[in-house]
DNA sequence: AATGAATGAGAATTCATTCAT
DNA sequence: AATGAATGAATTCTCATTCAT
């Protein structure tokens, strides 16, 4: 049972290496296959089609990361930590994931048909950490409780997803990691209760839209 | 002459739309030829191949860009309205001409051929008018002359690129034109001559680039 | 109207040069006008299609080889220095015309479709010189009467056919003229009336069937 | 496994039919398909493309021809007789496989590229029976020692190759074993020890190669 | 469950031939 | 008579998917 697991997981991983390598149309099954160590034939038996196995690539990887932040976040007290530990651990996440971060960012965000797919509902959803996260830091009365927390994460997501697609897009030449202070800060000044007076839109980063 | 000039307009047109639709392997010659109303071999008269179509799309609309940049530049004197007006029409032309956009900020940039091309190159030559903006407001002592002209523009041209990807990976939902005036205030703020004390690179946005 | 016929020649001579450099199939209709310096329809003016303008340029030909024989025949006595002139001749026409030499013995014979053609038999009928002067040896007694003359002239063509075919096969690296004296001797030798007693078979060149 | 090979002979040999009736640019791989009952993908399977199936005739053909010679050259003693057998073998080989003939004589032959393929050495190599039979006769003494036993071969697969040649430019119209004693004779008596003496370059056809 | 041989639809490209100018 | 743009049939090759073993 764990074997048949193992095997799907096999081929999942094989699927990233090679899908992140190049366009859902420039990659093709048998070199998947190859790299999984199985037989073309062997994947239809997980996998309805392409499609399917393409868009199983981010189900997989989610379920990784949100295991991984669990783990980070693990010991950490006050939201404005919790949430540095988040862009850091996102960050990380996509450093370390370069080949996933081009088929969600530079592929399946493009496509049409991927937001037809349950898997972006899912995708949502996997993100709900961090809403309680602000949830929380509202209640405690750390974050500004005048913003509706779906926007401010959508604002930090937003952030986070355009920094690793230019990281991508200009061929991940520099450190991913190096944006960190400035998204935190960016971010934190952002949400601060503490320093809700005299801000104004200039300084509130809308230019990066 | 002028008829086959006209023609191959028309196909370039249509490449454009159906490009801009799809990815270059998703899109086919059969239905390039369909949107033009010629037989698919006609286009194999006016282009090498697919991928010679597919390049010769900027080059075409580059002049176009180039054309009406020169109409909207007429009559406006000094370097920050020519900014402003060149930023505007920047994105109005992108806002205009989004399955270009997709072509050019999606699929070209992200392609390491395009790069080897000569188009790349004729791409940047195609900017050269910002260039020459910059360097008549530094001998005018509008622009501060402390900073290299290629780097401003670089600096500029980025932020635009950067503004139209996202604009487009988030599916043209909101109106482009609203970057305009942070865009504008960002780009003048940076290189403005009576502004030039007490800027620190911190709040530059530097570390976005 | 001699015009006319002067761009026929033209054209037929550039199909010489591109068919004699590829196959049939190969070579095609626009390098044959680009080479005469006509449009591609032009040709269609004077040939009905391809294959009409292919199978055109052993009659152009044939008639050049004619006169050109006729010409160095001229003044020369004897069946025997007629027949050493025949065959110097038709080294030298191959030599200096190897493009023709390739298209007719490297591809017309053997294509099927090219037996069917008139200008096979026309090609056959070109070759009534050398008989005459067969026909006027035997009637002087110079040459053997006891054998056909039509078996002589196909035993002299065919050894000139096989050699200049060798030569073409071999890539014209040597001289084709080198073989001009064995050839002779052979043919002569096999036809000479004087030393009919004692030949036998063995040296009669059979080995080169 | 063995249905694997018997598939892939399936297809040589269909294609043997097929190049030996039309060029390799007037062979279509559909008909190669339809004729080894396969469809067009099969023959992907087991070539690369069409000239690696083209090419690859003679590397199956070869190992046909050395496999049966090898049959035919048992018991026979003695250099002569063994290169009697070879000669007949050879012609035997080409009367009964005259579609690879074609293939072989007049398309491969003349083809520049196939110089270069590596089924060119392949095809060298093969010749080595011949080469073994004459330094055994050198070393036993019946054949002349004072020649190149590469240049005896050369000789020999020479006229050969050039029998074979005509025949079928000449249509298969006669029996192509006809040449058999003829050839014999020529190779033996050309390196039989015993008739050294009064032999002259002359007589010995040289002037044909 | 796993295999991998077989399939065949689909796409790019070439080029002889036509025909309006 | 000459042109050359337009055509579209024909051909090679790729690859996701199936299915008998």
């Amino acid at each position: 049972m764990s074997k048949k697991i193992a095997k799907k997981e096999t081929i999942v991983q094989a699927a990233i290496e090679v899908f992140g390598k190049n366009s859902f149309r420039d990659s093709n099954i048998s070199e998947i296959a190859r790299r999984a160590d199985v037989a073309e034939g062997t994947i239809y038996q997980y996998f309805k089609n392409k499609e399917d196995l393409f868009f199983s690539i981010p189900i997989e990887k989610t379920r990784e990361f949100c295991g991984g932040l669990e783990l980070h976040l693990q010991g950490i007290i006050g939201p404005f930590n919790k949430i540095r530990k988040f862009i850091w651990y996102y960050l990380y996440f996509f450093k370390t994931n370069p080949e996933y971060g081009r088929i969600l960012m530079l592929e399946m965000r493009v496509s049409r048909s991927f937001v037809k797919t349950k898997t972006y509902g899912f995708l949502r959803k996997s993100t709900s950490e961090i809403l309680k996260i602000i949830k929380e830091g509202q209640e405690e009365g750390f974050i500004r409780g005048d913003a509706n927390p779906y926007v401010i994460r959508q604002l930090a997501l937003g952030i986070l997803e355009h920094v690793v697609t230019r990281w991508l897009l200009k061929g991940e030449k520099y450190d991913l990691m190096d944006s960190y202070e400035d998204i935190s800060r960016l971010v934190i000044d952002g949400i601060d209760a503490s320093k809700m007076t005299g801000r104004t839109s200039e300084s509130s980063g809308e230019g990066w839209r």
